[in-house]
DNA sequence: CCTTGACTTAGAGTTAACTCAAAAGTTTAT
DNA sequence: ATAAACTTTTGAGTTAACTCTAAGTCAAGG
């Protein structure tokens, strides 16, 4: 027995807005959202399970195209489950890069920060000496 | 004795386009940059440095908005100096956090690449099961 | 002298990812 | 039973950050 959920009950799970549930589907991201008797949406709990996926696979950074494919592989069965586990691997790969070059610039701004404490400094003396004269 | 570099040649130094750079001019990011004779633009040394810096905040997903306010407090000089350093220091905070989210996110689908790999071998003994009847 | 190519401007066009509006049907609360 | 709050669709509007186009000026090479 699934218990199904409406389009507003989904958004409030997901914290997506039902306008982005619906451009979800629309561009493919979401297949076979089943309707009820007058074509209201109904979300199953797997459905939730992948627009949670989705979801985090957007917070690493993918694309909505890339998700799209994604998308469509799944949609043709699990004959494609090597070629979706393939791009996953991909993508781990290149957010873990991505994570290091944040770092490594985050790090360049932490030395700039320095210097700018020591121009502060200097520029605190600057306006000590005017008030002394 | 500075030498003056055209847009050109920042361009290929910095790796922004000719546009971009006039982009970034126009919307307040690069001020006073020098003209020659015949109104080219020239940049200096410390315009390439600032721009490399800017770059840095850009890499660090800094908003072009938030950059034009740090430029206009540099513009109004080094009174501005503790402010910039707080504004710096809130995104180095922004920065650090969103890493940790990044990294958590990417674990989480590190683990889903297992879940497809489990679901592989499953779907290759089923195969494998249609060849042998 | 003429063409090629770098430079100028103002302003239009692009892309991704939403976000909203309008018009109409449906369900719920009173 | 009727108003308020939901749902539907199509298609237009928004925002950030570029990116390009047109029309023009200017300097150097053949």
């Amino acid at each position: 027995m699934k218990k199904l959920l409406t389009i507003r009950q989904v958004a409030e799970i997901t914290k997506l807005s039902v306008h982005t549930l619906r451009y979800y589907e629309q561009i493919g991201l979401l297949s076979s959202i089943g309707r009820d008797k007058n074509g209201y949406r109904c979300y199953s709990s797997e459905d939730i399970t992948w627009i949670e996926f989705l979801t985090r696979l957007k917070a690493t950074g993918m694309s909505i195209n890339k998700m799209i494919e994604i998308a469509e592989l799944r949609r043709q069965g699990d004959s494609t489950l090597n070629a979706r586990r393939v791009l996953m691997e991909e993508h781990y790969q290149e957010v873990q890069e991505q994570i290091a070059d944040l770092q490594k610039n985050l790090d360049l701004l932490a030395h700039k920060i320095v210097i700018y404490k020591e121009m502060e400094t200097i520029y605190e003396l600057g306006q000590k000496k005017k008030c002394e004269e």
